[in-house]
DNA sequence: CATGAATGAGTGTTCATTCAT
DNA sequence: TATGAATGAACACTCATTCAT
């Protein structure tokens, strides 16, 4: 009987999760209201509060899990020796444009909110702590593909520069109105050219440099 | 007498632009209300009415100003025959970024605000005009440095994707706590570097394709 | 359990719409405020939105319910063939004025609120559309003691003169503050006077115009 | 010195007078603005409140004059020996229609309004003074076209009825947006059939109850 | 006498959230 | 566990009115 409950209690809990990650993703955090969450979700809009606290807890709850199957896809990816570290860096790099198009409206959650804001407390320093593992595996990737003997501050200096390609894919579309299929459609040779260039001028650069010295 | 009167009007008024640029650029346009531009200001959130239309005006009139100025700054830089067309666009692109960073917090109202409102009349179009004549500006700067005879469409590719640098650097940094300045002397070596990688990666694989084909 | 939700729910839009009839017809539309009528009604001014979707479809709401019970009973009276084209006008007549002068002070609403607001959908056109019938209904009646082979301008012509007889009877005590029991007490038989005469008059000047031609 | 300004004055004043006259009448009371009716009068909104004490004093003051007007032509129609008694009463009708059709939107103030409101002192007062007198006048008219030997009972009844008429006639119109002109090019005929209807209704019927008596 | 600047009270409406069941 | 009812705080915006000059 207990079981039961518990089993259609999580169902519930999932369903909630799913409208919202999916009206968040669509329209906004801010433009979505509790009432269509609950709606689409087949529940009362005070259900929501049942298992979440607010609005924002929600949203949270929301960013933590999908950015850890983008941090486990990308793990994966940069571990796959059969890849050349050229493909290797490709594969994490489109893995991370594609995901933050997915989860375009909370790209800016995920990835710019202010680190520090007084009142979040733990969740904001999770959130930190899963970025900043996130960057130096894409770092690591950048690496790899890069000369040796580099300085650490001139890696982070490339690592830096090839985020700011991804950065600015995402960031150029991430109010779009298409729907992501639309925009990989019209725009993925697009992308893989930024990847490419990126990567070539970061090549190309870093051994000027390496020749100069 | 008059005089007077008038200088106070021109007061308020530049201290409600004042406290709306700050607010719109600490916490964003829909997140700031009237009132608490007024009370940034000073005034009655009644007095924003007597000198901006709406919101929408303010914000409009906020962001048009700067914006012409970059323009023009930029429009300079690219008439300047005196450098090489890497040179400019190297200035071009600084420019850019310089003033972005310098009104940071207004950049997602200059670049990324929703194009089209079917309800929004001039004001919109004026900006978005605006937006689209320097993104021409950039894309010529662009493709004056690559191997002529590109097609239009690999040219749009290659403005995109050098437009992506920028955009990457300017959002990495748009939610910064540090001042321009401070930005400026951590990060204008990592800032250029950035730039001449997306240069030589544009030249390098068009290169590779003209040659390919 | 549910039961005593639905009760009390009930009760809550009944004295919604009980506050709002009352006054809206004591002051008029525009002149009352929802925060006025949530007052009156005993509950939150947001309450009023969990049953009527805004100000006007109150309005709506309030208007056409007693609309349509008025249409039906002249409906019935228009068809009852026991009475003479005379009686039956007049049967109609007091319907149509004893009803105006029961819900007084929604009478502007019911017949004299502009026809034709653009941003207005269906709510008015239904309005519009009873009223239409009612003129349309009470025209036929007049007709119907008139001599016959009157041109359709004619027609319209008599019915509008008999209307403003009713439409004058209702407007010139529409703001008195007697009951209806007092008003009918007092004014019965100047109200039959003014239908007598009314009918009279059309008969006559339509006989002679006939005779004229 | 002082008499050119007391003309100037006086100019403003009564252009004020004017712009708000018309404004009213176009649009309504409470649709128009302090500031539509200064722009309209070319002075400052705060110069209204040197003339007037406030919006309803303009209001008040707007009220009075042309009613005065009126009477003032309806008494001298209905001491013009040179017409019948019938032509007397139809002329002094139509003077009526004309003014309260001219002045739409000022209508239910000089007849609808409550007579008593607990906030109004003697403007009221005046004004109700004046309604009453108005309308003894038409009394007198349409008795002068009855048999003689009324009882003062009678006299009143055919007196409203026949007002009855007139009230319909404006109120049915009264919200129209068609301008005066339209709507007399329109429906002149119409009044004038309203008119003649109501008047030869009341006399038979008078008659009849003449001769039943 | 006249005015531009400024404001407080108020408008309809929305929304996240809580309460009673 | 789950919900419908209800609400307070807030939103952009308007307007009659007052104040300092």
């Amino acid at each position: 009987m207990t079981n039961k409950q518990e089993q259609r209690s999580e169902e519930t809990k999932r369903s909630i999760l799913t409208a919202a990650g999916r009206l968040f993703a669509e329209r906004g955090y801010d433009a979505v209201t509790m009432r269509e969450i609950a709606k689409a979700a087949g529940c009362s809009h005070t259900t929501i509060y049942i298992y979440f606290k607010d609005k924002e807890a929600l949203l949270h709850h929301l960013a933590m899990e999908p950015l850890q199957a983008l941090f486990a896809e990308m793990e994966a990816g940069v571990q796959n020796h059969l890849l050349s570290a050229d493909e290797r860096l490709l594969a994490v790099s489109t893995s991370f444009i594609r995901f933050c198009l997915l989860n375009r409206s909370m790209y800016p959650l995920f990835f710019m909110a202010k680190s520090s804001r007084v009142d979040e407390k733990e969740p904001s320093l999770e959130l930190q702590h899963l970025r900043n593992q996130l960057f130096g595996l894409l770092k690591d990737a950048v690496i790899a593909c890069l000369p040796p003997h580099l300085t650490e501050e001139q890696s982070w200096a490339y690592a830096r520069v090839y985020f700011f390609t991804l950065h600015g894919v995402i960031g150029t579309y991430s109010q779009s109105d298409e729907t992501f299929d639309m925009l990989m459609e019209r725009l993925a040779p697009t992308f893989e050219l930024a990847l490419r260039v990126a990567l070539a001028g970061c090549k190309q650069i870093a051994h000027e440099e390496a020749a100069a010295k």
